[in-house]
DNA sequence: GCCGATTATATGCGTTCGCATGTAACTAAC
DNA sequence: GTTAGTTACATGCGAACGCATATAATCGGC
């Protein structure tokens, strides 16, 4: 059922062979990555935002409290100046408000206003709608829901990693 | 072996719930990449190489015939014009070459230098290693393959699906 | 309470990007 | 052959990015 080479076979796979394993892996999510993204970007839903616009307002959607700068950068694939200027475009668009931190005169506190609210649901539903369409079409419940368990454990730290070799 | 529910389970899932699984898994599958490429990019590993250049790099070094730039398009991330200057820098680094194509004068055959098949080949076998300890330090020889399976999969355009609902 | 280290965010600057569009070459119908 | 349409790639331009660095506030010894 698997891509596992033969039972029977080395049974301490080479190292070569494991690292040939992961290569291959890598390779084929990245690819994976990319026509979804490619996909998702072409759709028409994204109503005046990109994708890492989207991204940003998603995050602060699924906080009750304001977020700080530093704790969206941990989502978000992007610089620290990047992300800062990203926010400053969407406070000056109205869609993110920011104030300031009374317990820490650095920070800024960030949530979404309630127009930025009512975009990221829009946009959302039908990014979500598309998401469900097009990851539906080609894996399986079943599937799905291992896509979503490998994907925690590659999401892991290297501090809790569940270790191999005492 | 098709993608239907559990025999005896609601007949007809919830149209609901398979939604948000497929929106749960990209999510967790986005974080995984995010994690990832932040770990991979920070690895001193690339020698004045930006990751989008390896990638070309890698590409080239994939193919035997040179390539057309339309052909190179396919597996990056990035706009045709983007990628139409990232190959100009390229071939100015000398890690390039372009000829033109004798059967078709819009065209040009890309193809890596020595020089840039040599960089290539340093990089990727420190830039290789980096994803087999990232990668196998989180997921077994099985869970490995699953995972080229799975993105494989995700990887298929609109055309050849294993169609569902006849 | 003072001072070096650290943390949180912002800004200057050169690079790279995407969008719109341009240019040139191939294809096909007539 | 002419021409309309398409394909392959390049270029102008304004927006966005990353790196280095600045600024300002907090924290930890002492």
């Amino acid at each position: 059922m698997t891509t596992a080479p033969v039972a029977g076979t080395a049974p301490r796979a080479s190292s070569r062979g494991r690292t040939r394993l992961a290569n291959d892996a890598w390779e084929a999510a990245l690819g994976a990555h990319t026509a979804l993204m490619r996909r998702f970007t072409e759709d028409d839903v994204w109503d005046g935002l990109s994708m890492r616009d989207y991204d940003v307002l998603y995050t602060l959607s699924k906080c009750d409290a304001p977020q700080r700068l530093s704790d969206l950068g941990r989502h978000v694939m992007l610089s620290q100046p990047g992300l800062s200027r990203l926010v400053d475009r969407l406070v000056e668009r109205g869609l993110v408000g920011r104030c300031a931190d009374p317990t820490d005169a650095r920070a800024a506190h960030l949530s979404l206003t309630d127009e930025g609210r009512a975009l990221q649901r829009r946009v959302g539903r039908a990014h979500g709608a598309s998401v469900a369409a097009a990851l539906t079409a080609r894996l399986s419940d079943e599937e799905l829901a291992l896509l979503e368990s490998l994907s925690r454990k590659l999401s892991l730290p290297d501090d809790d990693l569940p270790e191999e070799t005492p």
